[in-house]
Formats: C-alpha cells, structure tokens, sequence
DNA sequence: GCTAGGTTACTAAGCGCATAGTCAGTCACG
DNA sequence: CGTGACTGACTATGCGCTTAGTAACCTAGC
C-alpha cells in the first residue's frame, strides 16, 4: 500500500455544502493541470460565499488541504483567479446559447430555446455564474473590458432575437431593449436563490422562464 | 466669513459621480446626527463600488472628509454600519409597498401597484438596493436572520397577490410561487443596471413591469 | 538491481504593507 | 471653563505574495 504522497486531511468535504453543489467543476480549460481547476473550484467555492475580497489567499489552497504558496505555482495572483473564473463563465455560456441552427428556426422557438438554454445554463453553473455576475467588480480595468465585450455579444443575441419576432410579426410590437433586458434579468437573478437540490430541475425553471418570455412579447 | 472648522478640502464631491447618484441620502432614521446619515449615505457608495469587504475604515469617512477615527464616533464598527444601511433598506421597501388601500382593489390593479411600488422604491435608491442585495452575506448571523425575516415579509406579500388574483378567477392558474419570485427578480435585478440619469425614468420601468407582471399572470 | 542526477510538486518561513479598531488629546464654541 | 465634535498617533492582526528549500518520484547508465 502506497504512502500517501499528503499527510494532512484534504479539507475539499467541507465544500461539500448542498448550496454550493453544482457543474462549475466541469467548466475548466482542459488543458490546465488537475490542480489548477481544483484550485479554480475552491475559489469558486469561496468568491460565492464571502465575495472576492473577502475570501483570503490562504483558503483557496487551505480547501483543498494544500499551503498558501500553492496557489502561486499554478496562478500568478489571486485576481488572475477571478479572471480565470469570471472570463471562462461568459466564454461557456456564450458557446453555449450560439448554435448555428438557431437562425432556421421561426421566432418564437428562437427564443424560447434561446432562453431555455440560458437559464439551464444559469441553473446546472449557478455558483460559478454567482461570481462572475457578483464579483464582476472586483476585476482590474483590463480584464474587466475582455469580460463587459463578452457580456455584450450576448445581450446583442438576446436583442436580435426578440428584434426577429417583431419585425417579421410574430411578436407585439414590444419595447426590443426592455424586453430584452427583463428576459436577462429573470435567468441572471436565478443565481441569487437557485439551489440544484431544490424544488425546480434545471430543465424546468428554463421552460418556466421560456415561457414567461413568450407572454412577455404576446 | 466664518473660518471652516475642517481644513482639509471635503471629497464628497468624488461620490457625485451620476452612476452613485440616487435618493439614498434621504432614506436613513431622523433620529441619528446628521453626520452619522452622511456617513451612512458614503458607506453606501463606498460598497456599492468595492463591496464590503472592498472597503476600508479609512474610506468612509474619507469621503467625508473627516479622520479615520470619526467612523467610530458614530457607528461601534464596520460591520454595524452595514448592518444599519441594509435593515433600513429592506424596512423601508416594505413599508412603501404595504399600504392599507391595497386590500380594497381588485386582484390585477394590486399587483400592478405592488410591482410598480417595489420598481420604483428599487430605481430611486438603486446604490442603497445593490448593497442590500450583494452585501447581505457581509452580515453576521444575528444581523442575517433579522433581514431574513423582513424578505421573507415581502415575498409573502407579492405571493398573496398572485394568489389571490388565482383565487378570485381574473389570472389564469399559474404557479404562484415561480411567477412572484420571477416578479421580485425584476425588481431586484434592476439595481444590477439601473442608472437615474438613463434613459427610464423610475416611473416608466414601474410601469414596464407591472405590465409584465400583468403579462405573467394571463 | 542500484544508484547518481534531474524533475515534479509542492512547503516553511516570513517580508512589507494594509486594515480594523483604540484612546488620550485638542480645539472651537457657548 | 465645560462640552461636544473630532483627530493624531498608535497597536495588533491579517493579508498578498516571495523565496529558498525539500520529499518523493523518474530516468539513465552500469
């Protein structure tokens, strides 16, 4: 039987906390070590929990029962961290409400599908997608531009969207930009309450809030 | 001409930046100094920008152009003062929106005035909201359950509306728990975006969504 | 099979600075 | 001369980050 390699107990269980559960371990490059995205869970774990300054350079490491310097073998400071997160968040969901055949569909089923995706999205990463849209501050000048420019490709998807109903329609003649920024709203503010062991799966809080979005242009 | 007691040049000009700009400064108790309800009213830009944990002692104060020590002249801590802007927050939202005349309308005219209430409340302290709702896991335990127990208050109110409009015939059969926390995550999402000096006035986005509200619930 | 030399994956210790909070003291005003 | 309003100077602790070092493992040569 092998020595194990570290003495000291692994302190991962105690994030283990049913609120902080969901798929935000599977959202890392591939190509970052094993540590590194273990690292990147952990400090998911901790922004969600006590914000981005509030969460210290020794509990990152500390939850994964590693030293204070092992966070700096892998990043080079703790907002590269927030970055990493943050950045990697809206990159995935972006990929994830873009699929080319969108466009085929008629207006109505491009939102709802559109809406349902991101809410789901929302509801299966809830704690990850909690600090990129709550600690979104706590990014430098630079890194906070990469993130607001993806932030805006997807808003534009939203507003095409609903734009595409209404100028072939389908839709009431809506307010584009208010009913745009409402439908983002209700799967943003999912992130605040959203538990995955909860009442609602995440497939149904996305066909609730795709229909709400559907009376919302009718 | 009065010789200035304070010397050093004031920097609450620095907080008038028109995105920090709101009517937070007339929300706290008459009973606290006049220097303790600017204190509150910097705290509040203070944490709106950097969070709570973003913001030092030295800050607040700062703004005010007084000494680091004169935060403690008027608030025991940090974390009091807080727990002071978020409890008259939340107080104060519920207070507008329950007023007796609610219970004489019908089911659709009490929601429209709820929601429109909750908006508006929501657009005109949006700096003093954004704290309420991204700083609330700053607080200790004690301060957490007493601002647990005033949220939950408002959503029982928004639910009995819904509720009662489904009771009573005039809204379709939705359901009542998922439609009003769709309803209050329009509400409390706008002070994620909200700006005074944009393009809605506080009055047009109430409107906006008690219309929505409406759409929800037919 | 055995070891020298190199590599991987970390840690122990701590530096310098920032931060929350304290308290004796000061100063204008009545 | 007292009082209310505030400050200067301070302390203890916590924090981000660095650096030199080391245990465990891998590989090559004999």
């Amino acid at each position: 039987m092998a020595k194990p390699r570290q003495a000291r107990l692994t302190v991962i269980e105690v994030g283990q906390q049913p609120d902080l559960d969901d798929e935000s371990p599977q959202l890392w490059r591939e190509d970052l070590p094993e540590v590194a995205r273990n690292m990147l869970t952990s400090a998911v774990r901790c922004f969600a929990t006590n914000g981005f300054h509030g969460t210290t350079t020794r509990d990152i490491p500390g939850m994964l029962g590693l030293s204070p310097a092992a966070l700096y073998v892998y990043f080079p400071s703790k907002a590269s961290v927030l970055f990493e997160i943050i950045r990697t968040g809206h990159e995935r969901v972006l990929e994830h409400i873009t699929t080319p055949e969108l466009d085929q569909l008629d207006a109505a089923t491009r939102l709802r599908t559109l809406v349902a995706r991101y809410t789901e999205w929302h509801a299966r990463h809830h704690v990850a997608a909690r600090v990129s849209q709550y600690d979104f501050t706590g990014l430098n000048v630079e890194d906070y531009d990469v993130v607001l420019e993806l932030r805006q490709q997807t808003s534009t998807i939203f507003r095409s969207a609903v734009q595409a109903g209404v100028d072939d329609g389908s839709f009431e003649n809506v307010d584009v930009q208010r009913v745009a920024r409402a439908i983002l709203s209700l799967g943003i503010d999912l992130v605040r309450w959203y538990r995955l062991d909860g009442s609602d799966s995440p497939e149904q809080v996305a066909q609730f809030n795709a229909d709400l979005a559907l009376k919302m242009v009718t």
